[in-house]
DNA sequence: ATATGAAAATAGTAAAATACTAAGATGCCA
DNA sequence: TGGCATCTTAGTATTTTACTATTTTCATAT
């Protein structure tokens, strides 16, 4: 079981742009500096979140990205399930339905209880708690233009 | 977030095994014909709990497996972790040992959280809890030699 | 209008993990 | 000693991951 390296760095993106967006539209070239993640890679990630409507992007100089609603709105779960899908196996597809062999499956009922404590979780974080968490242990720059801080 | 094919064929092993053993020696053979799993690939995983000391092979004409312990002290997390290890992210290594990055992380905590609501339930469900289940479900074969259920 | 800065879209690629398959060695029992 | 079944070790095709690169589009400042 695991999480991707993508699907954590798109977390580590919405909390810098949820960090940043107050002094302006975030850019993925900032972002990439603090986070020390590739622009490239940032890029790529960043259109999925931007087609699921959790970013929003304006092109030209001064451009950058701001979240579409509020941090304190935007659920872990949103993000992991655009990225890669919440489900514990492959027996359980995205929408919660099951596979076909769950007539015959013992392990079934485990997986459902495994899906639900980490979906739980997940729905139960949003954002706002990732910053806030953040900020009580200090980890929160302050600075302009291009802090030297590392979320 | 995902478990391995080799993780649930594992663990359909041990029910296989935990249901079949009273009547015998348990041939690879035959757990392969009722799960519909390539025997070659079976023979691969079980090696792992055999190594594990979760069954025990004997070789040779009626031989077969059966586990080590009552299937009742045998926990899913147990069988999880020797294949593919519990761990929801990287940042968490197998003794709960946290990455360096963990005094910037803000996902830490939640990742932490996660992966003990995990590692509860696969704790707390055992192998006779799933066959318990299995029967509940009347999915448990009677019949000799060679039954044509699936677990 | 035009140069520029930044997002957006698309394509490609190397490395790792997954999911097997194959071949043979070892050991046990009749 | 013949055959059965475990045990051991290699090999391989497919998929996923984790990027990198290229080009296009568009908004803005000059």
């Amino acid at each position: 079981m695991n999480f991707s390296n993508k699907t954590r760095y798109a977390l580590r993106m919405m909390v810098d742009i949820a960090a940043n967006q107050e002094r302006g539209k975030v850019k993925i070239k900032d972002i990439s500096a603090r986070q020390d993640i590739s622009q490239k890679y940032l890029e790529q990630i960043i259109t999925i979140l931007t087609k699921n409507d959790l970013v929003k992007g304006e092109r030209g100089p001064q451009g950058g990205y701001t979240l579409t609603r509020p941090a304190s709105e935007i659920s872990v779960a949103e993000i992991v399930n655009v990225i890669e899908g919440i489900s514990a196996v492959p027996c359980i597809k995205e929408n919660g339905v099951v596979c076909e062999r769950k007539d015959v499956c013992t392990t079934i009922g485990m997986w459902q209880r495994i899906n639900e404590a980490v979906n739980k979780i997940m729905s139960e974080t949003t954002i706002q708690d990732l910053l806030d968490e953040a900020n009580a242990k200090g980890i929160i720059f302050i600075g302009d233009p291009m802090p030297e801080y590392i979320i």
